[in-house]
DNA sequence: CTGGGTGCAAATAGTTTGCACTCCT
DNA sequence: AGGAGTGCAAACTATTTGCACCCAG
């Protein structure tokens, strides 16, 4: 995540102090966040700047979407490049897990349909190993 | 989708003028649509009850709810029950397809991250093959 | 005739935008 | 200095809700 600090500051983009503390803040709690929550989290930082660097992360691959089962959103701190989330429905949180047979099969089905895959979107919702504990 | 509209009268259900519309509407266009455009499509129908009724059928299993690249939804009359989705990104036409390996594989890559699978949605992007031929 | 359904308008949620001002580099 | 970034408020997009009225069964 210094990482992020760093190239933050890199490419015309500038490490400012509302993109640091939005920064901190999300490497800190580590769970996957709403926009709407780190609003809160960070008020004397204005939405519009909350939205933009969220925006921001997510093109710079720092952070990624989760779309939940119920069609709502949150962003969680991506540790890898292309992955699938695995979502628990009773404690959120959003594991990642990368998953090249499953990666083949995909493109595979696709090109058998005679599609030409640009990308995909996988996402398992159900209970993480703690929780399913009971 | 006369079965929808059969289904639809039951279950202390009603089948009503708006509905039969809405239902009629789809089945005749059968291209994927927005919330937005049935009521466009609808003039005399309410956006409330456009809404209540695509949600209705999407609990019906008639119509699924297809998540698009950039985070926008579409629905579409749905042909079977678990399947995935091809999303052309040129003509915007979705294809349903079903692959019971790709279905073994996610919930193997669960299991053996102790992860108890309740459901999980995958969408393949990219172009069909008529847009793909240029 | 009665409870499910409807339309409208207002409310809500989530996100974007215009603009004057600020502050990194 | 100068352009990227910011905050605010207003604008938008998408969807839901309250409520009086309506109509299918």
């Amino acid at each position: 995540m210094d990482d992020a600090t760093a190239r933050m500051g890199t490419g015309g983009r500038r490490l400012t102090g509302p993109r640091r503390a939005v920064l901190d803040h999300i490497a800190a709690s580590r769970s996957p966040f709403t926009a709407e929550e780190l609003c809160e989290a960070l008020p004397g930082i204005g939405r519009a700047t909350v939205f933009r660097t969220v925006k921001l992360l997510q093109e710079m691959e720092f952070v990624c979407r989760v779309p939940l089962e119920d069609g709502s959103v949150r962003y969680q701190l991506s540790e890898g490049e292309h992955h699938h989330h695995l979502v628990c429905s009773e404690c959120n949180t959003v594991r990642e897990f990368v998953d090249p047979e499953i990666d083949g099969l995909i493109l595979a089905q696709a090109k058998s349909l005679g599609f030409r895959l640009q990308s995909h979107s996988l996402e398992l919702y159900g209970r993480c190993s703690i929780c399913a504990a009971d």
